[in-house]
RNA sequence: GCCGCCGUAGUAUAGCCCGGUUGAGUAUGCGGGCCUGUCGAGCCCGUGACCCGGGUUCAAAUCCCGGCGGCGGCGCCA
């Protein structure tokens, strides 16, 4: 029976194709090592007097060659860098017009330029290809963790009217005769599903057209955005977001460890809970080592990095800055009764924040009054607000950048490299 | 929006500061040869490049100006 090789690549008789990645003749052997969708290689060891005919035919085959083979595992495993297979079958299907623009099999560096322009191609590599597969299981992890938790997957519009909440900058897009935007975030959506989802949860792209540059911002990005009902307070949200980034992080610790080895990464195991940082203390350890830190504004971009090396030292890669100053926040998280300080946190990964939430305002009389102090119109937000008035329950939420959460897993130097096609400030192709 | 750095073969780089000895060096790729299954195999031969435009100069990859492209920092970034 033939069948179709899997991830596992054990299959005792199998179909498995691919692409040639590297080819080697050592004196009577050909040795062709082949990429498919398992992380590491297939390898074929062909001896010019024993196989005849399947040496003639890869012989002559070009790096980037697509091929399938039949044949089954060998016992004897030599290959150092994949699996071994005896072929008793070799199938070309299509072969390359131009030689590879970029080195597959990895002995030439490329610019991330280069290597941001030929993803695509280059995810035949190992390397390259453990990044996104990784990039598969967090996705999954979530899912399944919230599943498991009661969360419902929602999908909620990214064509969205005028975002008179201010924020990062929308990317407009004529709707017709009228105006619209990509949205740059499902917030105000999943709250409103609050009003008859217990727990909700997307993973959606996100579109910010803010003009940086930087290595851990794109304009497109995506996020697992969650808002669970009926909580009992902030606490409730961060320790969703504690655990769901825990259950992630072990699910790819064990389920990807090929990929990890060959991406060089050691993930150690997460255990929630986070130390939890006020604010105000974040403030105070901040200006205790030198740096200016406003009451009043969120943290810069140095000083959340400069946290993280300080929270390092004490041996806390993750950890939360909880109660921002209402002065530094969006309208919609829950004020605390003395008015200066809210419900809303960070969650920050090595210097990185990789998610932010709170707990909101679910009182639609607070909610307006919110609205007013922020100098929003409420009439602009009566779509949203009418939500609120139909028996709306202590709710928060959160949403985590996926690219973020990647970069700050694999250690990755720019956010780019997580994610296939970049869009950033310069990027609409590929 | 402001600022800095960079642009050499398919890819990655040396040379640029201090212009001429560079008909631009190296690695990898590619073509060919050798080689007892390589592990970034090795050895030999060959192949291919100065982002674009203008200027200075006897002479420009190298200095100057402009453009285009890339990378990053600040600002900004629910």
């Amino acid at each position: 029976m033939i069948k179709r090789g899997l991830n596992t690549g054990v299959l005792a008789l199998a179909k498995l194709c691919g692409w040639i990645i590297r080819k080697a003749r050592v004196g009577k052997v050909l040795i062709v090592e082949v990429c498919g969708n398992n992380s590491k290689p297939y390898v074929l060891a062909l001896k010019e007097d024993r196989d005849r005919e399947l040496y003639a035919v890869a012989e002559p085959l070009d790096i980037g060659s697509a091929i399938c083979f039949e044949g089954e595992l060998a016992s004897e495993q030599r290959s150092k860098r994949g699996i071994e297979y005896v072929a008793t079958r070799i199938e070309v299907y299509a072969k390359p017009i131009e030689h590879l623009p970029v080195d597959i099999a990895g002995k030439v560096p490329a610019l991330l330029e280069t290597r941001i322009k030929y993803r695509w191609l280059l995810a035949r590599n190992p390397v390259e290809k453990a990044i996104f597969k990784i990039r598969t299981g967090v996705l999954k992890a979530a899912r399944e963790y919230l599943e498991k938790n009661g969360f419902v997957e929602v999908q909620t519009p990214k064509i969205v009217a005028a975002g008179a909440e201010g924020g990062a900058t929308l990317f407009k897009v004529q709707y017709f005769e009228r105006e619209a935007y990509l949205s740059q975030s499902p917030q105000l959506y999943k709250q409103m599903l609050i009003s008859s989802f217990e727990r909700v949860y997307e993973i959606t792209p996100y579109f910010r057209a803010e003009k940086f540059n930087t290595t851990r911002h794109l304009n497109e990005s995506w996020g697992i955005d969650i808002e669970q009902g009926f909580i009992n307070g902030v606490e409730d949200v961060m320790q969703t977001a504690e655990n769901l980034v825990s259950y992630i992080v072990d699910f790819v610790r064990i389920n990807y460890k090929d990929e990890l080895e060959i991406l060089g990464v050691n993930l150690p195991k997460l255990t929630p809970p986070f130390r939890r940082l006020k604010f105000t203390e974040a403030v105070d350890i901040l200006r205790s080592e030198g740096i200016e830190v406003s009451e009043v504004e969120d943290l810069s971009d140095a000083a959340e990095k400069k946290l993280g090396e300080i929270m390092a030292e004490k041996k806390h890669d993750l950890y939360f800055i909880v109660g921002f100053p209402w002065t530094s926040t969006a309208f919609y998280y829950m004020r605390e009764e003395d008015k200066v300080y809210t419900r809303k946190f960070d969650f920050d990964y090595k210097g990185l924040e990789i998610a932010s939430g709170g707990q909101r305002e679910h009182r639609y009389d607070k909610l307006v009054e919110a609205l007013r102090e922020k100098g929003l119109n409420p009439a602009d937000f009566e779509f949203y607000l009418e939500a609120f008035k139909y028996g709306m329950p202590p709710h928060g939420g959160f949403g985590l950048g996926v690219e973020r959460l990647i970069m700050k897993m694999l250690n990755l130097e720019n956010i780019r490299e997580a994610i296939m096609f970049v869009r950033d400030r310069t990027r609409i192709t590929p």
